[in-house]
DNA sequence: TATTGTTATACTCTATAACTATA
DNA sequence: TATAGTTATAGAGTATAACAATA
């Protein structure tokens, strides 16, 4: 029998070798990754706009805890973002007195970046309400479904 | 035994019931996502700049063809962007003769989007590139987890 | 009056080039 | 000259309000 010309779609129901798969949206993981990960990210907005915070800012306070003392280029590359962002993002932080900038490396064209006491304290509220997020996020997930995910992701992302 | 008031860094071995957790950015399921989306995306693009398309425009065109005849209200919806922002991408597939736009409804304000035949032909072919390019950015995984991860996926942008 | 597609607009995110001050 | 941080700027992506044509 001849390969049918205007069949509209087909199930994905055999799992052939490579080639002649269904290959629409619905089979790419990276279709799939976006979509979960907007959903997790507007969730985390919706929490984290309490504090009139970003997630990057987030991110930001707790790869300083991890990293104390650390320069504005290490961060953007923590951050996977380039320095020039920084600026403002530290600005703010800055402002909001939840980190601080000290000129305290031999190299004086370079900061130290710090939490302060207030940022250390903010920060473990924001923790809290990160995993939180991430929970309510993946409540369609059991906790070894959750742990799977998140080796599986970890594994993407690192190697 | 007292809790270590100044460890560095908890491994994550004991499996505690839910509180006083790690909870630093590798925990979260949100970070790992965002991170592992960024390098498919990323990858995506990269293949994708061969054809001067974006993942949006590819991601439409999947659409249409799934769905040929649609109004550009349903095609908002499906790429998850407001009606606005159809306007400038559905432009740029109708420039290119990828897509268009016929007055084909009973309602004489809307439009049917059909792909053009140009427009199947090289959707066939984004369907590879973005399926080499998933495998590409996945090769961390073999099949049997990049099923599982696709799944567990699903399961949390679908609840 | 409500709705489809559109325009205008703005705000965020992101990236690059150029500047300053140190080195 | 090279580098850390900064400034200026431009391009995407995203969101809202308002408009024209049609219902």
């Amino acid at each position: 029998m001849a390969r049918s010309a205007h069949s509209t779609a087909v199930p994905p129901e055999s799992d052939v070798p490579a080639a002649a798969l269904d290959a629409s949206l619905e089979n790419l993981i990276g279709y799939a990754l976006r979509r979960a990960q907007l959903k997790l990210f507007q969730n985390l907005i919706g929490k984290l706009s309490a504090h009139d915070l970003r997630p990057a800012q987030f991110s930001a306070l707790a790869i300083i805890e991890q990293s104390p003392g650390l320069m504005q280029a290490d961060l953007a590359r923590a951050l996977a973002i380039e320095p020039p962002q920084v600026v403002p993002l530290l600005n703010k932080l800055e402002e909001r007195a939840l980190a601080v900038r000290i000129r305290c490396k031999p190299d004086k064209r370079s900061y130290g970046i710090f939490l302060s006491k207030s940022g250390e304290t903010l920060l473990k509220e924001l923790k809290q309400i990160a995993a939180d997020s991430d929970l309510e996020a993946t409540a369609a997930l059991n906790e070894s479904e959750r742990a799977e995910l998140l080796k599986l992701l970890k594994k993407v992302y690192q190697y």
